[in-house]
RNA sequence: GCCCCCAUAGUCUAGCGGCCUAGGACGUCACCCUUUCAAGGUGAAGAUCGCGGGUUCGAAUCCCGCUGGGGGUACCA
């Protein structure tokens, strides 16, 4: 397969039916990397033309979406462009005079069936076990019939007229040629009784008007892909180079639904994901680019998509390695105030952070958790002692490896040692105490255990010494001090 | 049922006729580091390249069949 070069005009046609599938996403990356690579144009339009499955206001949680993921289009609502209007409700005049001229021609003939008796015929046809589709009742109509439908005022949708036997074949990148039987089509329709064409009408016709160069889009529209190429002859144009990509599939090898958790891909935003990292993870999905790294920058990624990289199986959405990915992104791409930056709201919310907090501090917080987060929220349960007083219970301090009676002691050394530090950095602490243990005849681990959670009430926490650090002089001997008169409660 | 696509470890993949005693990553396990948990480091287990036939001096790589999985079969996209 060869290196796609010059300019491409790519495009993502959403149907404002619902929010963005991650599958979905994966397609516009695809078709967004494309475009950057070859310095061509992204196009986004908006396919319209199912007035009853129309959501309000999803088209702009869409643009939200793929904003976030750091995806901008070149053409399309709202931005403009030169093949404008890029909304098909917009565009009904335009399919009307095409479908009229494929009228003309006898490319294709008005049927005048209702969809009561056509979901009657396929009924039978189910029944009987045979193919479905439709039985070209209107395909031959005389000219008095058809006048005697009008007349009535019958509405009429227009179906294409597709040859009754030979084959057609369209070529995909990944596959090759893939070749249809004629016979196994039936003459569907292009432009419904409402005016609004159906799929694969507005699509060639658009595609074709925009220009548009290659076609990523999703494998369900791999097995009507015939459909396409006769539109396409029947008009008299070249068909655009067809990509269809793979499907995301969830782990039981089913397609990827609501069912198995996080599909929309806002969700994953909601959950703590950062962009980068579902980017990353997505673009790898189902390709490749050097078979020996996972973790690509943007950058890297636009200079090494092409066509040839992606794989033509489908793949399974591995949510265990979107977070390791995620992870990475948070331990080791970000920067410690671009991550302390996505942590802030977080923090807020959760009332752990005020105007008042100095940004200083909740960088250095962030910074000595950042290597255990694997989603952002994560980071409250993992700081919120540096914000707020921790209230451990004696037998908590004292751990499973001493007794109260034993800790108190070692406790009130300790803070006595901690006061004495004149330098308060990480070296200095961590000498004082290690030579305490000794002195006191102690596992370190032991003291180090019971210090832990006198100073921040949990038994995990980062290092000891530099939570000491970050925490500073007087909370860390206050709080020393509060464990201490709790463990004398006890110990007494 | 009919039509179309796909097929390398549990998962994502490298591989495009000899460099493959099949490489990388996630996950799993072990060890190291170590004050806990992570992170990091090292290593291991895990694939008769779905099965069966060909073609070829030689096949994971090409061809055919089978099986399995997925998709489509609408006046939905």
């Amino acid at each position: 397969m060869s290196k796609t070069t010059s300019p491409v005009r790519v495009r993502f046609a959403p149907s404002p039916t619902g929010y963005l599938h991650v599958g979905s996403v994966r397609t516009v990356i695809f078709n967004w990397l494309l475009a950057r690579h070859t310095g061509g144009t992204f196009v986004w339009r908006i396919e319209d033309t199912d007035r009853e499955r129309l959501v309000p206001g999803v088209i702009e949680t869409m643009r939200e979406t793929v904003r976030w993921l750091g995806v901008e289009w070149d053409e399309g609502p709202e931005v403009g462009g030169p093949y404008g209007p890029y909304v098909q409700s917009e565009r009904l005049s335009i399919y009307r005079e095409h479908a009229d001229r494929l009228l003309e021609e006898g490319r294709a003939y008005r049927c005048y069936c209702s969809p009561e008796r056509l979901a009657e015929l396929r009924a039978e046809q189910q029944r009987a076990g045979l193919p479905t589709g439709y039985d070209r009742r209107c395909r031959d109509l005389s000219d008095a019939e058809r006048a005697e439908l009008e007349a009535s005022g019958t509405p009429s949708a227009i179906r294409f007229r597709t040859p009754l036997d030979g084959t057609t074949t369209m070529v995909d990148a990944l596959r090759g040629p893939i070749t249809y039987e004629n016979a196994s089509l039936d003459d569907f329709i292009i432009l419904k009784s409402d005016g609004y064409p159906v799929y694969h009408f507005g699509v060639v016709v658009d595609d074709y008007l925009m220009k548009i160069t290659h076609v990523l889009r999703g494998q369900e529209y791999l097995s009507a892909g015939a459909k396409d190429i006769l539109l396409h002859d029947a008009l008299g144009i070249s068909p655009p180079v067809y990509v269809h990509l793979p499907l995301v599939l969830a782990p039981d090898r089913s397609r990827l639904s609501k069912r198995h958790g996080a599909v929309a891909a806002l969700e994953f935003r909601d959950l703590g994901y950062v962009p980068e990292a579902l980017f990353n993870y997505l673009a790898l999905l189902g390709a490749a680019y050097s078979g020996d790294r996972e973790i690509y920058s943007r950058e890297e990624l636009i200079e090494l998509f092409d066509i040839d990289r992606l794989n033509p199986a489908s793949a399974v959405f591995d949510h265990r390695k979107l977070e390791w990915m995620n992870g990475y992104y948070i331990n080791h791409a970000l920067t410690l105030p671009d991550l302390a930056d996505r942590c802030l709201p977080l923090l807020r919310d959760a009332g752990l952070v005020t105007d008042e907090t100095p940004r200083e501090y909740v960088e250095q917080v962030v910074g000595l958790v950042k290597d255990r987060i694997k989603l952002l929220p994560e980071v409250v349960e993992l700081t919120s002692f540096f914000f707020t007083e921790p209230s451990p219970a004696p037998d908590e301090i004292a751990g499973r490896r001493l007794t109260p009676e034993e800790a108190l002691p070692a406790l009130e050394r300790a803070r006595e040692r901690l006061e004495a530090v004149t330098e308060w950095s990480d070296e200095p602490l961590e000498s004082a105490m290690r030579s305490l243990a000794e002195e006191l005849g102690m596992k370190t681990g032991a003291l180090f255990m019971s210090l832990r959670v006198a100073i921040t009430g949990r038994t995990v926490s980062p290092g000891l010494f530099e939570t000491m650090r970050v925490l500073g002089r007087d909370t860390t001997l206050a709080r020393l001090s509060r464990a201490v008169d709790a463990l004398s409660g006890v110990a007494a």
